[in-house]
DNA sequence: CGCCGTTGATGAATCGTTTCATAAGTAAGA
DNA sequence: TCTTACTTATGAAACGATTCATCAACGGCG
C-alpha cells in the first residue's frame, strides 16, 4: 500500500492520524520491510562490497574498519569477502557482487594481470582498487607508494652495514611485491652496490605459515644474509619464530624488517621494525572516492589515483642493543 | 521469461538447441541475473549473517573463517558485521539481518542480558549463539567451557607459586568474563586459599589499547600481584607492552596468561601462555548447527548447546628460564 | 453558491525472477 | 488413423516496496 510506504519514507507527507494508525498496525503485525523488494524496485542495493585477499591479516581488518566507518556515514552497509589470494575466488565474489547489484565495490586484486572488475562495469557498478596502484584509465585507486617503502627499508638496512639482504615476497605478478623489491634495489644502487646484494626467497602466500617456511629456507642459505626484508609483517613474524627456534639471534645474527606495521608488530617476539602502511586511511579514502563517483553525475567522472606515503618505524628487530 | 529461468536452474529440462540459443543471448546481452529479484520471489536470501563484537580480534577472524568454510560448502554466503561491543549497534545489525531476510544468523552477543535475537524470531530466522553459552530454550549455541579454561589457567599459576593474581576482564554482565573469573576462583579454592588472592582489574573493552590501560593500573597496585590472568590475548599483549616499558620483567616479576591463543600469542614479545579456544571449530560447528536447523523440518527442531573443551598452552610468559 | 487550490489518501503499474498451469509438438501403440 | 503419453515451450501470476497519477475532502474567496 502506498500510504505505508509514505509513512516509512516521507512521514511529513502524511497526516498525524494516519501515521499513528499505520505505526500501530506495524507494531501489532510485527512488520519488517523487505530489503530485497526495495532493492528490486530501486534497481540497486544499499551496500558496498569489499573484497580483500586475506581477512585474517590485521592489515585488511584495519582497512575494512576504515571503509565501514566511511560507508556508515553515508548510510551504506559493507559486505567484506575473502578471495584468499585465489583468482577464481576473486571472480566468483565479483560476480556475486554484480548479482547483488552492489552500489559500489572496493577491490584489492589478487594479481596485477587483467582487469578483474570488468564483470562489474557491465552493471555500471563503480569500482575502486585499494592497496594496489593501477593506471587511472579505468578505475580509481588508493594505494601507498610501495617503491618508497622498499627504499626506506633498504636505506635503513644498508646504513646499518648489511651487505647481503634477503627479500621475502610472493609471486612476481603482484605489483606490490615487485615495487617493494624495486625500492630495495634502488637503495642498493644508491649505495653503489651490485644488485646481487639482494637474495630472493620466494613465497606463495603472505601469511605466518609461509613466513615459517621461508625462515627454514633462509637459514639454509649460504652465505646466510645478515638481514631480511619481508613483503609483509606476517611473513616477518613467521620468519622470526623459525629463526628464533633455530638459535639465530634477532637482530644480532639477522636483522628483520616487515611491512604494514600491523598492531602486532609492536607486541611481537622482538618488536618488529616495519614500514607503516596507513590501512584504515586507505580504506576510508577509497570509500570516499567511491561515494564521490556514485554521488552526482554518473558521467563526467574522472578517475583518480591517490598515493599515500609510507613511513619507517624502527624497533628492536633491526637495532642491536647498544 | 520462464525458459531462461529453466536454462539457468534446470538445464536438463530444456532442449539442447534452446539452451544454446539462450546461452548465446546471455553472452551477447551481458545478462547478469538479479539476486534481489530471486530473493523477493523466494522469500529469503541465500546468506548467513555473522555478528561479532570485534572484527579486529584475530579470534573472531578465525571464527569467521570456520563459518565461511561451512557455509560455502552449503552454497551460502556469509555477511560478517561488527557490533563493536555496542548493544545498539548489535540491535541495528540484527534488524538489518531481518530486513535482508537472512537465511540464518550467527551471533556473538555483546552482553548476557535479554535475548537480542528476538528481532529475528518474528521473521522465523534461526539464530545460533556463538562463543557464549546460553540455555537451550530459545536458540542453539556453540561455546567453550570458560569455567574450565579459567580453572586451567588458575591451577597453572598457583602451581607456580603465585599467591596474588590479578584478573583483567571486561564488564561483569558478560557471562564469558564471569565464567573465566569463576574458574580462576575455583582453582583458588581448590588450593585452599582465600578469595582475596584474586585482584580485579576491570576494563571496558577487550582490545590491546584497554590492555595497555590496565597495565598501567596493574603496575600501580600495592602490593603488586605476581601474576595476571587476562580475559583475552589482546589484553595480555597490551599489558605486556606496558609493563615491559616500565621495566617489569615477564615472567620473573610478573607472569602473564591470556585467553584464546590467537596466532600472535606465539609470536609476541614474550611468547604468551594462553588458553586455547578453538575459534575456527566454533565457527564451523555453529554454521553446521544452523544448517541443520534450516534443513529439513522448520518445526520439530530441538535446540542444542555444544560446549568445547579449552586447552592450556604453556609458553614463556609464565615460565622463568631454568 | 460555486469555483479553485491545497492537502492527504488511494490504487495501479513496475522492478526481475520463479513457478505453475497450459499449450504445442512428437512418438508410440491400438 | 486416432488416442495416449511424454517432452518441451509459453505466458500469466506472484513476491513486496515504491512511485505516480488520480481522486476525495475541505476551506477560502469571489
Amino acid at each position: 500500500m502506498g500510504t505505508v510506504s509514505n509513512v516509512l519514507n516521507r512521514p511529513d507527507q502524511v497526516s498525524e492520524q494516519t501515521r499513528a494508525r499505520v505505526q500501530a498496525a506495524i507494531e501489532i503485525l510485527g512488520y519488517v520491510r523487505s530489503e530485497s523488494a526495495r532493492q528490486l524496485r530501486a534497481g540497486r542495493s544499499r551496500m558496498l562490497g569489499l573484497l580483500v585477499t586475506d581477512t585474517g591479516n590485521p592489515f585488511f581488518a584495519a582497512l575494512a574498519r576504515g571503509t565501514e566507518e566511511a560507508a556508515d556515514r553515508a548510510g551504506l552497509g559493507v559486505m567484506v569477502c575473502n578471495s584468499a589470494e585465489s583468482p577464481s575466488a576473486e571472480q566468483a565474489y565479483l560476480s556475486l557482487f554484480a548479482e547483488q547489484r552492489m552500489r559500489g565495490v572496493l577491490l584489492a586484486p589478487v594479481d596485477s594481470h587483467g582487469a578483474p572488475w570488468h564483470v562489474l562495469s557491465r552493471q555500471n557498478i563503480p569500482c575502486v582498487v585499494v592497496d594496489r596502484a593501477v593506471g587511472e584509465d579505468e578505475v580509481c585507486s588508493v594505494a601507498a607508494d610501495d617503491v618508497l617503502g622498499g627504499l626506506l627499508a633498504g636505506r635503513h638496512l644498508l646504513k646499518a652495514g648489511h651487505r647481503r639482504i634477503a627479500y621475502v615476497g610472493g609471486p612476481e605478478q603482484l605489483r606490490q611485491v615487485r615495487d617493494r623489491r624495486d625500492g630495495l634495489l634502488r637503495a642498493v644502487h644508491e649505495a653503489g652496490m651490485s644488485a646481487d646484494t639482494v637474495v630472493d626467497v620466494p613465497v606463495h602466500r603472505h601469511d605466518v605459515r609461509s613466513g615459517r617456511d621461508a625462515g627454514h629456507r633462509l637459514i639454509g642459505l649460504s652465505p646466510r644474509p645478515s638481514a631480511v626484508f619481508c613483503a609483509n609483517d606476517l611473513l616477518a613474524l613467521g620468519i622470526m619464530q623459525t629463526v628464533f627456534d633455530a638459535g639465530v639471534r634477532v637482530p644480532d645474527d639477522l636483522a628483520v624488517i616487515g611491512y604494514d606495521d600491523i598492531e602486532f608488530a609492536e607486541a611481537c617476539l622482538i618488536p618488529l621494525t616495519s614500514v607503516r602502511h596507513p590501512a584504515a586511511e586507505i580504506g576510508r579514502l577509497a570509500a570516499e572516492l567511491l561515494l564521490k563517483e556514485l554521488d552526482p553525475a554518473p558521467e563526467g567522472h574522472r578517475h583518480e589515483s591517490i598515493v599515500l606515503q609510507p613511513e619507517l618505524v624502527v624497533r628492536r628487530s633491526t637495532v642491536p642493543r647498544a
